[in-house]
DNA sequence: GGAATAGTGTCTCTAAGACAGTATCTA
DNA sequence: TAGATACTGTCTTAGAGACACTATTCC
């Protein structure tokens, strides 16, 4: 039986990842872009990305980090694996595969004006090249449903929040109003968020929200729901 | 400025696409498994899959399409992507990525049998290569979980079906009991099925069930309900 | 007629939403 | 003290589950 190669020789494919950060600015979600240095579309905004390292990058997973670190400067606490976009027309450069994560992080660590940096609100995207429109899209359809039935925008607050604070980044993130007493009912019986004991936060002309922090065990992990928080 | 080649040269990744085909025999979850023909792990059983083949696959969906077609014989009226598995470890002959798909297919569909087809419950998976062990699982959580709030399991059924044996179908994928009543309402409220007139399934020694089949609109789009089937 | 499952009417119970009341801050 | 928002108690309402009753077949 005649020896066959390992690898069988088929025209290479261009394998790439890129991230959707996405933030809450101005009580709307906003993506993250950045300006591209090379060609194809130089000088045109959308998503950081990059080639795969193999030598460098154990999984993909370690490459969308890399890409977040070096394009970026952060080091998002959330970073999951959103689709894969692959064809042959989709980057003029020829066939390729596009492993897309999206990360969610709140503003404040989006440090400083970095030089290229965009953020363009997700209701009113600027032209981007290659497929990345569509795929902003699908970020935030994901990013909206899984918001209905879990902890995911407590990602895009800081380390501690009041609930007050939480609701309305839920509220920004699913574009409708929330019930309150449903909504504290529902973080409840989440069990993710724990006052910090005789924290409130004052200065406001009203009565003073309780401070909470998220509990260790839910700072990587997502709380899900057993119904969804019904509009 | 110096001009750059198009594609800088990376130490080449393999690109490959594998489908977790499920299907229900006996009332469970089966996952088709063919035996391996070329190295690595020739001879055991493995996920269907293969290299995506750019000059003839205008993007991975289609590749996928294509190896259920030449390895199991089946068009499957369901092929959405799961997830992408990739990284240095996964496969022996060097980093890989591979773009996983599942499919669902009512039994009688996996005509005849195939030499090296396997049927594997789920629930009790042989030795398998790679990762594939751990995409099965994924795929079969992804399945249960989007069975709770959508139409998916229908694909899992035939061209017509009646109400008690699609009820059936879902408790098989759900692995729990469906209260009757709920079940109706909701299969009601989705509009997914209309009767067929006159048509009843006979032949047992009880009143025979009206037969259904499913709405043109809903053949290759699943039907999502506000809130899920809560067991 | 008896056994068996299909299909339906209706009560109960859980949980979401509405609403209004009390609490506590700044100006 | 007035105004504003935080927080809570409780009533209403929608929807899921339980249960029982009728329907229709084969034997």
């Amino acid at each position: 039986m005649p020896h066959k190669p390992a690898v069988p020789e088929f025209p290479p494919v261009i394998c790439t990842v890129d991230v959707v950060l996405l933030t809450l600015k101005d009580q709307a979600l906003h993506v993250a872009l950045l300006k591209r240095k090379n060609e194809p579309f130089a000088g045109s905004s959308a998503l950081p990305g990059g080639y795969i390292h193999a030598q460098e990058d154990r999984t993909a997973w370690d490459a969308a980090a890399r890409v977040l670190q070096d394009k970026m400067g952060v080091t998002s606490p959330y970073l999951e694996q959103l689709a894969t976009y692959s064809g042959a027309e989709r980057d003029p450069r020829g066939w390729s595969v596009s492993i897309v994560y999206y990360a969610l992080v709140p503003l404040d660590l989006l440090t400083v004006g970095k030089e290229n940096l965009l953020l363009a609100p997700v209701s009113n995207l600027p032209k981007m090249p290659f497929d990345h429109k569509s795929i902003v899209d699908t970020a935030v359809a994901r990013v909206r449903s899984k918001s209905q039935y879990s902890s995911l925008p407590v990602y895009l607050c800081g380390e501690r929040m009041t609930l007050p604070q939480l609701q309305s980044v839920y509220e920004a993130v699913l574009g409708e109003p929330i019930n309150k007493v449903s909504f504290r009912r529902k973080i409840d019986e989440l069990g993710m968020l724990e006052p910090i004991e005789g924290e409130l936060q004052t200065g406001a002309a009203h009565r003073p929200a309780q401070v909470y922090r998220l509990r260790p065990t839910y700072r990587r992990a997502l709380s899900l729901m057993q119904r969804g928080i019904n509009s």
